[in-house]
DNA sequence: TCAAGTTTGTTCGTGTGATGAAATAACCCC
DNA sequence: GGGGTTATTTCATCACACGAACAAACTTGA
């Protein structure tokens, strides 16, 4: 039972039931713009293709007859989501609303395409004997275009890799790939905390920091990004040297390395994330002090994104995401000090930061890729610069 | 002969054709991805009712049966702008196109919301003698919402103005009011360097410095951009202070008076603006230093949007625009600094900063306001975060 | 308990309007 | 002048969104 509505509007009826959870015709004829009699038709066809149905209506009551929800049947698809770290590979299988129903991982001994091809296709070897998979997506650190070839990975010494179609031809299945970033920005946006906003950032902090925008309701894809941009973001002309030589960049500032480094260093013996945290929560001062230098550089990070690209809302995420949680009100401090006092506040929301919510993201490649048929249709976003 | 489409289908072909110059029916057709004989049909429809003409054909000619390229008739309509400044309200007449055909300047005694709107009502007056004015657009500094309210103007000493509708009373012309940021940024987009990106930036250098982006083919428009977000972003540790006591903000290294300021404490003498960029380009060491280090700021905050808002292109305006002038190696070293080395080169463009750009940024509003038909048109607008 | 009110969903005939195919027009090159 | 090529038009066709009227399924209140 494949995802094929009939036409362009009920390809949009099905998307919009998909992204904003069940909803009645009536509502759906609101929303959209269209007659109730257009409404009662193109469901009828998208329930005979099983891609709607009409859920046990436990829909709010009010005057009236009361309204028959139609929802997506979650359960008729499943997406293998894959994100590809240095040294592991690791799989979320999620439905079509991207809740995980399960995850794999596996131990990467060989960088090499093939041997990562390889184990990618164990993991999904593995799902498919559970469920049906329809489509693959595979997230990872680098720069991938639109067809899911790898420009660029460092971190595994990649160019110049056809990931996605590499995958595609050994097992069989849609696959897409995509920057990790890219990935765990729209699974925020279809289904995450920027669900309904046009306008939202998310921010990652771990190894590394990552950036990824919607503005205007899409993505933020410059021809480059991928390549760090924020990851050399120069914070606190005070701070720490980095790798690279920068003083008191966003890497030397809000990377998981560097402050333990600067906690190890600081209390003459080696200290561990987890106990950085707990130091830094319980009040202890050298902690403390270095939390709160690293939330108030986050702060101007995120004063940045504010100012530059007007979003309504930013999430922060990635496995470091907790450095937030422990030094909140000095990222606010620092949002306050780099920002007009006569802007509106801006709203910082966390997310999970674990290893499957990026797994997660990548499936939401995967669904969007299946959903919206890529691959096939280019035309529609021929139409560059108008409006 | 107003601008009236017949349907939604015919005001995307006279969109095409006004944003994209003369166009002619294949070639319409295969943008829009539209057959043939539906674009007989409405270019036909289009020409009865005095939207576009078949241009005398100067088409570049190729195999086959000549085209005829299709052309709105831009002496049809035109368009009065109004730029307000503390102490002069001006005003361009432009045609369909954007093209200015008339300018007006009058001085401004008193910033009083009627005084003002009396001024301007004036000008309109003089340009409705000498051609036929369809919309009226206004552009001034501070926050305007949609609706043409002016929330806040602190040169004028505005709060809550609803400054289009009083001008449209006082004159009967439908006008809309709008930042001159969010003008000048709509104009490139439509008629101006930034025609056809569907990313790009613009910055303006003068009394203070403005920031306006277009991302994924829409203006970026925060409910407050507008305050100057960008006005005091921190550009250099070792800058200058500014009014409100950052060290090297962007006030304080970009603007003009500071600039003044600066050069003219350095050489113990009064220098004005013409005579610093003189200096400047003569390699005056104290004037090439101010400048150097001011257009190394510059960079900075060039490498900031294109890091965080991805922009193809930035386009620098405003009556300082010289300085990029006379300083870019400076600016090109400043995006170096803070922009990955991998990262694509930022094309930065320069344009006219002369204060007739300003009032065609403010007709280009009344332009769109007319041709889109804003003010009854809020449906299609609603449609907020999905795809 | 029944009538009135309200909102949802359906049926059906209608008309708009985009389309494909084929014809025609207007050039190129040789 | 003939063949090739591309642009534009003609026209019958047909998909499909719509409006209006209606049926359904509740709430409310007397």
């Amino acid at each position: 039972m494949p995802w094929r509505p009939a036409d362009e509007l009920a390809q949009v009826v099905a998307l919009e039931v998909l992204l904003h959870g069940p909803l009645a015709r009536a509502e759906l004829a609101r929303r959209l713009d269209l007659a109730p009699a257009t409404l009662t038709r193109i469901s009828a066809d998208l329930i005979d293709a099983g891609l709607l149905t009409e859920t046990a209506l436990p829909a709010e009551r009010r005057n009236g007859r009361p309204s028959i929800p139609l929802d997506v049947v979650t359960s008729a698809h499943h997406f293998l989501g894959v994100k590809l770290a240095g040294d592991a590979v690791s799989a979320a299988v999620t439905d079509l609303r991207a809740d995980v129903v399960d995850y794999f991982e596996l131990p990467l001994d060989s960088t090499e395409p093939a041997a990562v091809v390889e184990r990618i296709c164990e993991l999904v070897a593995r799902a498919a004997g559970e469920h049906v998979i329809d489509a693959v997506g595979i997230g990872l650190g680098g720069v991938v275009d639109d067809e899911g070839r790898v420009s660029s990975a460092p971190f595994l010494g990649w160019e110049d890799v056809p990931l996605s179609s590499m995958v595609q031809e050994r097992c069989g299945l849609p696959t897409f790939a995509a920057k990790d970033l890219t990935a765990f920005t729209e699974a925020l946006h279809w289904f995450g905390l920027g669900a309904g906003h046009a306008n939202f950032a998310a921010l990652t902090l771990g190894v590394g920091v990552g950036y990824g925008c919607i503005a205007n309701g899409r993505l933020l894809a410059g021809g480059d990004s991928g390549v760090g941009l924020v990851g050399h973001w120069p914070l606190d002309p005070l701070g720490p040297l980095c790798s690279r030589g920068h003083r008191g960049c966003a890497e030397s500032m809000l990377t998981m390395p560097y402050l333990v480094r600067d906690i190890s260093l600081a209390l003459g013996r080696e200290v561990q994330w987890p106990e950085f945290l707990t130091l830094a929560a319980d009040g202890h001062p050298a902690a403390r002090g270095i939390a709160d230098a690293s939330g108030r550089a986050l702060g101007r990070l995120i004063a940045a994104i504010a100012n530059l690209a007007a979003p309504e809302l930013v999430v922060i995420g990635g496995e470091g995401v907790d450095l937030a949680r422990v030094s909140m009100p000095a990222v606010e401090e620092g949002i306050r000090e780099h920002r007009d006092p006569r802007a509106a506040d801006v709203r910082v929301e966390l997310t999970s930061g674990s290893n499957e919510s990026w797994c997660r993201g990548a499936a939401v490649i995967a669904l969007q890729g299946y959903v919206l048929d890529r691959r096939r249709v280019r035309s529609s976003a021929a139409r560059t610069g108008s409006r």
